[in-house]
DNA sequence: TTTTTTATACTGACCGGTCAGTTCAATTTT
DNA sequence: AAAATTGAACTGACCGGTCAGTATAAAAAA
């Protein structure tokens, strides 16, 4: 699994060879295809396999915290660490989510439950008036914006993303913005 | 150029034909081999191009406006409305931002001075005094992956992004974040 | 105990299709 | 006349998928 992350991750799903997984992974060819019936059944099982994984992860932290207010900002936190700590895995998911390919709409699919799973935290926060926004639904894609920005970051500007103080000035950020009046442009 | 944007945004760099793109601009693939040595040359070309189409877009806009934080307000709503008429290319632009081929390389680059251009104002506004953020190089791309979250909001969740509606809550969202205390996890 | 069978995991050479890029004579545009 | 375009045929590298065969450990039969 590992080594079909790297591999796709440095070459996009269609440039990563099987050839190529396989010698990164340390078997033969033939011993992927004993496993997975083709390259997609492969890609679709790395995909849920992952996501399916984070969520556990999150869900089991912030069961053991109860308040809120310290759920939400956990779960901002763990975002940033999970997508730090499995940067190959997102490039992954960046790389494939736009395109009309079937393993591409199911990716689609896959991420779009886990967006879900993400606004379920913020619904939560909402309904509790600790958070002063109103459409959950769009918060939580923006949320996601700003969580995979942390990968372009370390992509491309050459500074290293440093977990802890980088995470802190996001996370400000997310929950006060840059502190300008509200504006209203639509009338 | 909108024939290879629309196929490269369907089928990636590497899935995308010659012939399709040919034939989808409804010319004969020997044309694309008159103006262009190699498909990666047409592709640099593409995002080159496009990008310094926005970025004098977004010159042109904001030249007019001198009060700096309407500046600021008009870059937010410039970039939302520029990703939602050109997703396409935008799709294009995420798709190949990760991996380590020479094109995703120079890609990168372009990202890169494209962001720098936006930090510009950023920094000018900070300078003013009228944003309460320090770290400008970090909220450029935070504000990147804010922006090109309405491509991923559109392309996952059924509902359509609405240019102006959304657009607010996005911007007022930029501005003033989900309204919690900040907080100090670093220490 | 020895032999045979079965199941599972793995191997890597090979085949067939695909596609970037080439070539070029003929046609159209400027 | 020169420049641009066409379209069709061709080449060759590349890669997904196949498959006959190997290894081996455990169970069943002798």
């Amino acid at each position: 699994m590992d080594a079909a992350i790297k591999e796709i991750s440095e070459k996009g799903y269609i440039g990563a060879t099987m050839d190529g997984i396989a010698s990164n992974a340390g078997v033969a060819k033939g011993t992927l295809y004993y496993h997975f019936k083709t390259k997609e059944e492969l890609f679709n099982f790395i995909v849920n396999e992952g996501l399916a994984l984070v969520e556990k992860d999150i869900m089991n932290a912030l069961s053991k915290e109860d308040d809120i207010i310290n759920k939400f900002k956990q779960l901002c936190f763990m975002q940033l660490q999970i997508i730090y700590d499995n940067k190959d895995f997102f490039k992954v998911i960046m790389s494939q989510l736009w395109g009309l390919e079937i393993r591409q709409t199911e990716l689609r699919a896959a991420v779009k439950r886990y967006i879900s799973f993400i606004e379920i935290y913020i619904k939560e926060a909402i309904e509790e008036k600790i958070i002063n926004v109103e459409d959950s639904h769009l918060l939580a894609y923006t949320f996601f914006g700003i969580m995979t920005s942390v990968t372009v970051y370390e992509l491309l500007s050459n500074q290293e993303f440093n977990s802890y103080k980088d995470a802190e000035k996001i996370i400000n950020y997310t929950l006060n913005g840059i502190g300008i009046k509200p504006i209203s442009i639509s009338n």
